[in-house]
DNA sequence: TCGCGGATTTGGTATAGACCAAAACGCTCG
DNA sequence: CGAGCGTTTTGGTCTATACCAAATCCGCGA
């Protein structure tokens, strides 16, 4: 669509080889703003151009009004491998976080209904939970599980494995998963407890968890960070 | 991170209202940014920053120079499904178009002879294409095909399925693929077969596709648009 | 009717300046 | 040493203006 004679393109060239070369490492600040228009005489929106651009590929995120940083590499993720986010993100040699944010018991709304097929009205678990990696928060998850299926679940500890305290208190095993993906856009409540700007890109993993009678135990909507995730998945066919 | 009193997620607010009310249909084309400062005091750069903000959810998309435009909805992919673009696009009541960009034979390099096992300087077919979605383009994939396996495979017509080619003519099927899918940020060749603006965020899917044999007989990396997918997996487990 | 060419419109880029609120910093005081 | 409190810095938002190149529009002429 156009040539690098464009000056934010420059600009984003220049600060992306220095992360390269690894005058800034993965986590560390980058300079403020003002302090990289000293050198040439560029305006500060066009330095904000090339740190968007640089935003948008994974390469930098920032820290509301205190500055702009080097992403650490994504965690990979496999839909169809039946592990929490806990094991996996320590089998990659990061630290995995869990806070509960918040746990309810709320009534089964219309769409509830639809999707566990029970009544309008009936008992569910609303559980809010963020999760991070290495001290930065990387997704927000809103669970709702079927009170009826497992009573009492919000007195437990649930800021490890949702999915193993359903099995070994309840003795409800997923045989199975669906899982939706799509790039989204962070809308106001999740954006704030990611701490970030309302809008930044993100990825959307809403998934549903059957049990081997076919009804719905876990109805999990994910919002991650769209820098933190990658999604492999592996296949064989028939 | 902040409340709706900011001008720019007003003004976003109200063209999402007059979208959600059907003033503008997908595919059409909104006011331009200065016509839509005439009414109440905004300057340029608070209306484009509304529509960045749109953009980034995927509720519209820009043609350079042309105009903003209402985003058609997603189309949806699953990879665990053994079909091929064409046939999932029409599945889903839409128009479904593939153009070859490019097919030539190449030699084998580094990075391709450890995915193929094969020497370097093996021959290879590579094969650049662009794919439409009722005539808007949302994926640009480039495909590595061992020559060996296929021989003269770019002699043939490959503006509809690859995979029934190597199935029909040649016998080649696939027993296992692995799908790697990312968040990721448009660079410039793919922006621009894409018709976009550099820098746009786009979802990267690579998919690796195995024979019986275990034998690599297809590496793609297809690079999307990311208002144009919406990707769906169902899992068994165990 | 169709094709060409010039004028107009449009988004894309860039500058400069201003103000704000939150975050970070640093000092003082208990 | 730590807590509390101002000060400074930082990114976030917004205005106004300017120029460019590509896309589009429109009218003329074949």
């Amino acid at each position: 669509m156009q040539q690098p004679d464009l000056q934010y393109i420059g600009v984003r060239d220049d600060i992306a080889a220095r992360i390269a070369g690894s005058e800034f490492k993965p986590g560390e600040r980058l300079p403020s703003e003002r302090q990289m228009q000293i050198g040439g005489g560029v305006a500060r929106g066009t330095i904000r151009e090339a740190l968007f651009q640089l935003e948008a590929e994974g390469v930098i995120y920032r820290k509301d009004r205190s500055g702009w940083y080097v992403s650490p590499p994504p965690v990979v993720y496999d839909p169809t491998r039946w592990e929490g986010f806990m094991s996996y993100v320590e089998a990659q040699g990061r630290r995995p976080e869990t806070e509960t944010l918040s746990k309810v018991e709320i009534a089964c709304d219309d769409m509830l209904a639809q999707i566990f097929s029970r009544p309008v009205g009936a008992p569910m678990y609303w559980i809010r939970r963020r999760r991070s990696i290495d001290g930065r928060a990387v997704l927000i998850e809103s669970i709702i599980v079927d009170a009826s299926l497992a009573p009492g679940l919000v007195e437990h500890d649930l800021d490890g494995s949702l999915t193993s305290v359903l099995k070994s208190v309840y003795g409800i095993g997923v045989a199975r998963n669906k899982v939706d993906m799509q790039p989204c856009a962070l809308t106001r409540d999740e954006a704030e407890a990611l701490r970030v700007k309302s809008g930044l890109p993100g990825l959307s993993v809403i998934r549903t968890c059957y049990d081997a009678q076919g009804r719905v135990v876990e109805f999990d909507r994910e919002y991650w960070r769209h820098d933190a995730l990658k999604v492999s998945v592996d296949i064989r066919v028939r």
